[in-house]
DNA sequence: CCTACCGATCGGTAGG
DNA sequence: CCTACCGATCGGTAGG
């Protein structure tokens, strides 16, 4: 029994697809996720648009490995920044601090991906809002755990209301973002740092970090 | 020298192109300002594509418009609400609260229009781009003038830094309406409101709003 | 304000 | 991974 084999070895259709979702990333960054349409992908490429849908199936499909493609940089760009550092106070500190330098250095080109994506899909319900509030809703976990270890080792006062922690540090956030996209303010970091700094009760430069650190 | 009349009188007309606007609000307000198509429109009202396009010429025009209309919109919610409020503090305080009433009741049901339409367009130079970016600069630099004033009359402490303040507002309005929208999460308006408290110093209660207006 | 169009592009399929 | 299609929809125009 004869299994057709393909024209590309698995490695290069490994590759190819990989490719398409680095393009798609930027594309979807720049136009959104709706804007992202295979046929502007093929072009760009230089492929046919079947080729680049048969490696997705669908669009809706497409859309759910540009999400999970940009959650893997986003994990790289802020979240292993702070693996080595010690739980609690430095590694909220750490988070913190990636996060801004994350927006900062506009490492997607239209801004937080998962910002823009959150505002396009809020009112569309389907496996694609899912997949978004799914990953925010991890990170904002990620944040509230640093902040109940860092009140349990009395590194934050015992009666933060953790909750109300993550929602400022999120509205940070989103103010950054908000600042540097719009208005191409370029105060907006520091400003962000400083809101930071109050809301944590530490300074989020790395030298504090490294304090920190070697506190611990 | 004739005049070609209009199928429909002046009035009909304005009203027709204010009926094509209030649907436009709605769904640009859920579907995104590029998704607001001009047949979804003409079907949604029950007229042909050229009706609709006739009273604005192309879509740009027809998102201008509508951005101004939802412009309308928030001006009625939120400065109006604090229209005969003394400068400085007092206005201060009756603009968060009116703001975060806003988002709360979810005057648009796709969440702040300009919040939405800025996070669409912040990568796309033109028109629509500068109309939102000009209207968020309008709305940030009163926010920026009351907390001044409000400084000078001694309400906030002299050492204020009033961007950092109005940078910091901005945050807390921007993670009240993503957790609303994106997590359903109705204690979002609480931790606002608690938020904004600590920020200005002040609860922004509408009691205290009363006392703050007795006190002038 | 309508009908009747236009070329371009959309997501997707058949078949190789 | 390609060519060659499909029906639907896009923004917009001509002409009345």
């Amino acid at each position: 029994m004869l299994i057709v084999s393909p024209r590309r070895s698995v490695a290069e259709a490994r590759q190819t697809r990989s490719d398409i979702l680095a393009s798609g990333v930027r594309l979807a960054s720049a136009e959104g996720l709706e804007g992202l349409t295979i046929g502007r992908l093929a072009t760009e490429l230089g492929m046919s648009k079947s080729g680049v849908l048969g490696h997705f199936g669908s669009k809706e499909e497409l859309q759910l490995a540009v999400v999970d493609a940009a959650a893997d940089i986003f994990t790289r760009e802020v979240a292993d920044k702070a693996r080595g550092v010690a739980p609690g106070l430095p590694k909220l500190l750490a988070m913190c601090r990636a996060w801004v330098s994350y927006l900062e250095r506009r490492v997607f080109p239209g801004g937080c991906f998962f910002t823009a994506a959150a505002s396009e899909f809020d009112d569309r319900p389907g496996r694609v809002r899912n997949a978004i509030a799914g990953l925010t809703t991890v990170w904002n976990r990620d944040l509230y755990r640093q902040t109940r270890t860092a009140m349990a080792a009395g590194d934050l006062p015992p009666e933060t209301d953790a909750d109300q922690l993550v929602f400022e540090i999120s509205g940070v956030i989103l103010a950054l973002n908000n600042a540097t996209q719009l208005h191409r303010d370029t105060t907006a970091p520091t400003h962000a740092r400083r809101a930071l700094t109050r809301l944590i009760g530490y300074p989020i430069t790395a030298i504090t970090l490294l304090l920190s650190l070697r506190a611990a």
